[in-house]
DNA sequence: CATGAATGAGGTTTCATTCAT
DNA sequence: TATGAATGAAACCTCATTCAT
């Protein structure tokens, strides 16, 4: 699915009024819930109307489609990841690149397990609504910022390039993916935590230029 | 999804005459031409057994569901990559560490891109099909003859522990399927290649223990 | 089938606009209808839906499934029966004995006539419907108010107890079942009810206990 | 249904060979079983061939279409009802009318709880197969024989019109079906003969006209 | 704006029956 | 004769979407 597909699948109309807001929301969090508790088969437009507590035809004036549902929480979900690690990627600014791994791969886990729920739903749902492009693209802003982060590591001498930091966001992306499918233990967690610490750090240093 | 419920999509009934076991193969076929020139959405029991040149009838007779269709094309897809991966591990045996990851990278790069359509199509139609928990339970043959494979390292002391060798393919598998969400050119797929094999031997060399 | 079992069938949701309460009998209607002039065996949604002039979608968003007719029209024809049968008890009250069975017998018989071809039909419906489990319960109404009609009767000392008068019941409705099944001409009717009365007349007779 | 139009569900065939004929019992038993364990909604002609451990195409030479297994099994089981009643006729011949009601419905009642399940499986089964028909026309005989037999009743001097004796019958069928249809307890079966005896001897004994 | 009744195309699945092997 | 693969009409039921109230 081409990038530009995806207007298709935004929301219908900004609410302007308090109540239309609390409405939106509300439709919102409900699709997310009905995505959890009986997965994407059983998320119907009724359904996700009727956990929030309204008509359908009210959903229907905020969401142009079923697909927009599930578009708007994932873009808020991807959203929110991406500002995570960019913020990362400030604070770890002039900071030796190990500690720079550390934050940004800390960031990153935390920013998807603190809703491990809307993370795993997302999964499934992803494939009808345009979800790797979405992903893509706002994947683009977190590598855009590892990127001027990396710039200012002071022992890196010359970062690694736009592809290198594509594929160490992919890798970041796979493993957690792979353990919040496998169940996401605490203890899973922590290990991946560790584990992607190491990742981050060796391939990095493996892919930067000789020390200035 | 827990692994033992993938029961419900397993084949039906073995053919035993030969004319059945043609049949099967059209179904099965068929199943990957339509997601290809359809997509998942429209993926319709009807217009796949029309595809296949069969009644939907004849299809029921050997598939028991429409999931099992997806089931029967993912799992195959599924046992050629960790075969592929499988023999390369034995291939390896006894290299260093350096030349092990290459030849395991490639094998399963490769393996990925013989079929790209297919390996794309199945990323859409995983979902509802149990496909995490059936990739789960294959990548784990996958990831045993890794670890046998490693023992035979000569320029590893200690070799990287299960959870590590996890790490290495979710990764590799991630990095994998952004490609190939992205388009999958052939440079780029050039440029995988390579970058996985420094991505899988800096982290490998960094999980070793000291040598002996 | 256990009676918990018939919730099953019971009604989706009840309709709280004018036209909705429309719609719901006329599907009701239509059911009869098909029923009649169709048999059981051509007895389908759509057509039920189709007769009625509604669509099957609305059919479903009041009955859960094609069961559910049947079990509405048989319920509702049952409760019908049982309400001539009790009310005929009510009138009936402090009469002697065999005035009482006349006016039972003539009721019961006379609530069935009346609808004769939904008495036909449901005969043939019953089956898949938990028509024997409904019957039963609703039987059970009947015989309750005949067993507290026997109490007053002044000519009847000590009064059958509730298995004869189970067994009447159940023998007054196998006889009526086979004239209806018989053809149900109107000599064959009159001939009914005579011979029921007399033999539920003198059937209750030999089982009451002797004068006070 | 026209009585001419059972003609429809008899057997294609009289099996000549030895063979064969074991064949069409297997089928025949096999169609009860199903009918037993799975309910006639799950009965298919696949399921019963396999079952009778045959395959559909040679279930098919024996029996013309799937009614027709069922017409088969049916009027067997009425056949053999049947057959008791009328021995049970010819047995009391000549005795006192109180004997003859009591060996006539002892003999029925057995002869139903025999195989309990059998009977209540048709209960399901007869309305698409003829049954009501087919149960009147073997109804008959049983009916003659009453009647037959009661004009050898020393203490009736003139016996019941044809009438009476069916519903009699009648009556003594829709009880029995109904102590089938709620259960059967033993307790409840001890019940049904003793006071279906008295109800046929009551209503005799009502309708016989003055002694000679 | 909100409601919820209505729509109907379209999906999945079953099963009686046939017929080539 | 026996087999069982194939057929395909037809059943049931869902659900995204609209629109009169």
């Amino acid at each position: 699915m081409p990038a530009h597909a995806l207007r298709r699948f935004e929301p219908r109309k900004t609410p302007v009024q308090r109540r239309a807001a609390v409405t939106v929301d509300a439709i919102s969090e409900a699709t997310i819930q009905v995505l959890l508790k009986q997965g994407i088969n059983q998320l119907t437009t009724t359904r996700v109307a009727e956990r929030a507590g309204v008509s359908v035809g009210t959903l229907y004036q905020y969401y142009p489609n079923k697909q927009s549902l599930l578009f708007a929480v994932l873009a808020e979900h991807l959203n929110t990841v991406a500002s995570a690690v960019e913020n990362a990627c400030l604070r770890a600014r002039g900071k030796p690149l190990s500690e720079m791994m550390k934050t940004v791969v800390e960031a990153f886990v935390d920013s998807k397990m603190t809703r491990v729920d809307v993370s795993l739903a997302l999964y499934q749902s992803a494939a009808d609504v345009g979800g790797p492009a979405l992903a893509r693209r706002v994947g683009q802003r977190s590598q855009k910022a590892l990127e001027a982060m990396l710039h200012t590591a002071p022992d890196v001498a010359s970062p690694p390039d736009a592809f290198a930091v594509e594929m160490m966001f992919a890798a970041m992306a796979g493993a957690t993916r792979h353990v919040l499918e496998s169940g996401a233990s605490p203890a899973m967690i922590r290990n991946l935590r560790k584990h992607l610490v190491v990742l981050c750090q060796s391939y990095m240093k493996a892919q930067q230029g000789p020390r200035r």
